[in-house]
RNA sequence: GGGACCGUAGUGAACUGGUUAUCACGUCUCCCUGUCACGGAGAAGAUAGCGGGUUCGAUUCCCGUCGGUCCCGCCA
């Protein structure tokens, strides 16, 4: 008999069908027994036997075979989408046994210290609640591709073994490259920095890896990053609409696929104005240090709490969860970033803040060679491994600028998740690479 | 790298310087043909992370150790 898609029993009334799926709950009432059954397309009931259904426990993956009936008035299940209709079953084959799972997987919520979340990913993975965080994720990604493609971006593939880090900080991972030392990229900067001397406009999602000794809440050591980059921009400003454009595109289409899931995590979508609002360094300090007497106006950057707090502060005065702050000092980032001529010191770039952290790091860069070299040598960035970056600005190079956004992040606010972990599949940190990395001494 | 806090059945939590360490979910047995995270009755399951100390007595207080969480630095 043909497999039938559970979500289609719902036009299938009277008709015999076999459905194949995962067990998930057994209301046990002795004669009759009641199985919630899931496959890819959604969740249905199945009445049966208590002689029929045997020994089945959650996670047994079963094909069931039987009639689809309308179920009478008084027993629909309005938060069921199958729920007007159930499984009669007539036959049970089971494919696969589960063994006893660790911890119930049959309620809303799954209640487990992030350990446990992770320690059991593979089974975790599979509640509806964990499972819809990842459908997110997908929709955040092939969301901010349609984004750029509809801006005339072409996508390209960086790599991930690099000769030299981009940042010249120290936190990346070393490789043993045959008889040489190299690195795992950090980010794909300079290699979407010279794609914008072929392709003008492109993008890329690809893995970034950091070595940051940091265990937070929101530091992960593989990150999947949306980055963009393009040239003949007018200004800086160009960059920023950009990266405005791209996160109301994915807002508007999360907002559209994954209303359930916004549902059952109790949030909303960040509200945004028609702009949103951005803001200077030493202003938003200037703001803090009014609203809350902590001053850190001579600080080159933004703790975590002033973060909240300029967060709070957009969110009450400009309507806006979200908010671009901006004019770093030039000693705070990169040796390629673009200082404003009409603010020495201070630099064409932004991050881009919501709910509380950081999204989003873009700007204008140099284009001019001889800025440039003489920047990284003033940085302290050595770039002899890195002549193919130098090239790409030797033999011209359109003023340019681009954004990189942590897609973990977008997720984990959009849904408030209160630790990134939760927004990764497979989250690696300091401590765990899949198994805790202290269980291997 | 710095700091704070936590460690109790499979899971999540509670309590306690004193006799059988509590609850919920899960597990097992029995009852139940309309439940939908079904319900009811019963049972098993924890040498309180580990080591040491204080004490008549420690799961509880102290120290060490191992494991974990959070905050800061840094970043997406």
């Amino acid at each position: 008999m043909q497999r039938t898609l559970i979500l289609n029993c719902n036009n299938k009334i009277g008709e015999n069908v076999m459905v194949c799926g995962w067990v998930s709950v057994r209301r046990d009432h002795g004669k009759i027994v009641f199985l919630d059954v899931y496959d890819r397309s959604a969740i249905v009931q199945v009445v049966v036997t208590g002689e029929l259904a045997g020994d089945l426990h959650p996670q047994d993956v079963v094909c069931i075979t039987g009639n689809v009936a309308k179920r009478p008035e008084n027993l629909v299940n309005l938060n069921l989408e199958t729920g007007s209709v159930e499984l009669q079953a007539s036959k049970i084959e089971i494919l696969s046994k589960a063994e006893e799972l660790p911890f119930d997987m049959g309620g809303k919520e799954l209640d487990l210290q992030l350990p446990t979340l992770l320690d059991f990913r593979s089974l975790t993975l599979r509640h509806p609640k964990v499972k819809a965080i990842f459908k997110v994720q997908e929709v955040t990604i092939d969301a901010f591709r349609e984004a750029m493609k509809k801006k005339d971006f072409t996508e390209f593939q960086a790599p991930v073994i690099i000769p030299q880090t981009a940042e010249g900080g120290a936190d990346v991972f070393e490789v043993k490259y045959f008889n040489h030392k190299a690195f795992l990229s950090q980010s794909p900067q300079f290699y979407k920095q010279i794609m914008v001397g072929v392709f003008e406009r492109v993008f890329t999602v690809n893995k970034t890896l950091r070595a940051e000794p940091s265990v937070t809440t929101r530091h992960l050591t593989e990150v999947t990053t949306l980055d963009a980059e393009f040239g003949f921009i007018e200004n800086w400003l160009d960059v920023m609409e950009m990266a405005d454009y791209v996160i109301k595109y994915i807002f508007e289409r999360v907002g559209r696929e994954c209303g359930e899931t916004l549902k059952m995590f109790g949030v909303t979508i960040p509200t945004v104005p028609e702009k949103i609002p951005m803001i200077k360094l030493r202003d938003a300090q200037e703001v803090i240090f009014k609203r809350t007497g902590r001053d850190n106006r001579k600080e080159p950057d933004l703790e975590p709490e002033d973060e909240r707090e300029i967060c709070r502060w957009s969110k009450e005065e400009k309507g806006s969860e979200l908010i671009f702050v901006t004019h770093y000092p030039v000693k705070k980032r990169p040796f390629y970033t673009f200082e404003d001529p009409e603010d020495p010191g201070y630099t064409l770039s932004f991050d881009l803040i919501g709910r509380g952290t950081e999204w989003l790091t873009g700007g204008q860069r140099i284009n001019n060679l001889e800025t440039l070299e003489r920047n990284a040598k003033e940085w302290g960035v050595d770039l002899k491994k890195s002549e193919l970056y130098l090239q790409a600005f030797k033999y011209g190079m359109p003023p340019e600028g681009g954004f990189s956004f942590g897609s973990e992040r977008i997720v984990m606010h959009v849904l408030g998740l209160t630790n990134v972990r939760e927004a990764s599949l497979f989250p690696r940190d300091m401590e765990r690479v899949d198994v805790r990395l202290s269980t291997l001494k």
